[in-house]
DNA sequence: GTCTATACGGCGATAGAC
DNA sequence: GTCTATCGCCGTATAGAC
């Protein structure tokens, strides 16, 4: 069930690594402190002994999810003096690259900003996205408008994002797996080609 | 809290009402009996009463969200023989009308099927939107391929719902409730743009 | 149909031995 | 640091009066 190479962490993070996992799939609410100690292997008086409630691990969990969330917008914009074209190439890829391998980050930060929508103030994530916008707008054009830059940045993420969260429903659709990644796959072309359009008009 | 409306069901459905505004926020496990009780201004022991278990009624609100869900895509390419600009224009007006008023629908029904993944065969609810792409397909002009139809919905749909499940990061970020609307609005424009430009290439 | 009282189990958290 | 035992509360569900 747990990846390899968690065990080779120390117990702390062994904990935070399965919480993560749980958290991402279940919610706060759906997951037992006992879960979490079974799966990690460890004694359920170790949480609290290094966590102190589950209130505090969740709050960890979330704030490792978000920078993570965070690096990989920022990354997808970090390449050399190219071509538009071929930034926009290597955003969408990245990007889709990044969510292949997160697929539950999105589902899960989108359920609790939505749950408890004070999360975001407490963290200072608002700045942190301006912060963000701010520097993506680096990769594009000085003759672009801000609000241009948001718009398209939002329909990278949108379109990008959407596909990976209803993987369930297109897995029910197409009636398989390997179909429902074959779908996802094919929508990465369709997003390029729609940010290419938006940019040259 | 609760809409003046819900007065006036019958006791079983002021209970399911309620159960739908408080599971859509909080999820299954997030949501009290107790709560839901309080809420409709009822005693506890009517919900089992009426629903047997926790489990029976929160299926019935998720049968509900669902076919609220379906008719609402069901209906937005349900408009006459008119031009195909005017159907995109009458589509994406009538999505982001349908998501103004339920802004919750879709973070709920994500989040569940990405939990309970057997949720949408229980339900048969692939079937559904099999026959509901079917229907879609006769909206336009009928030389495009069944593929085309699928990913042209898709995208609609990808760039309308997004920008309201995170609603409460832009309010973070804009600052307020009020440029945030403003700015799902300024997304309309967008999204009819960009659908435009996908059915004429 | 509606309400009260209570049973029963589960869960977060702590104390204390090793 | 790790483990066992246990406390105390909370939440679902039921029994039974009205």
């Amino acid at each position: 069930m747990l990846p390899e190479w968690v065990n080779n962490l120390t117990t702390k993070d062994k904990i935070l690594e399965t919480a993560r996992m749980l958290f991402m799939k279940e919610g706060l609410e759906g997951v037992r402190m006992q879960m979490v100690a079974d799966e990690a292997g460890v004694n359920k008086g170790l949480l609290h002994y290094y966590y102190k409630s589950k209130d505090k691990l969740f709050t960890a969990v979330f704030n490792k999810v978000t920078s993570d969330l965070l690096k990989s917008i920022g990354d997808i914009f970090d390449n050399e003096e190219v071509s538009l074209e071929e930034k926009i190439d290597y955003a969408v890829d990245a990007y889709f690259s990044f969510l292949s391998k997160n697929p539950r980050i999105p589902v899960f930060f989108i359920f609790e900003i939505n749950r408890d929508s004070g999360i975001l103030k407490r963290l200072g994530f608002g700045d942190k996205v301006k912060g963000l916008i701010e520097s993506a707008s680096h990769a594009f054009p000085n003759e672009k408008d801000p609000d241009f830059i948001f718009h398209f940045v939002f329909t990278l993420v949108s379109l990008s994002v959407f596909p990976f969260m209803v993987k369930p429903l297109l897995k029910e659709i197409t009636g398989s797996e390997e179909k429902a990644t074959t779908f996802l796959d094919s929508r990465r072309s369709i997003v390029k080609t729609t940010l290419k359009n938006m940019a040259i008009s």
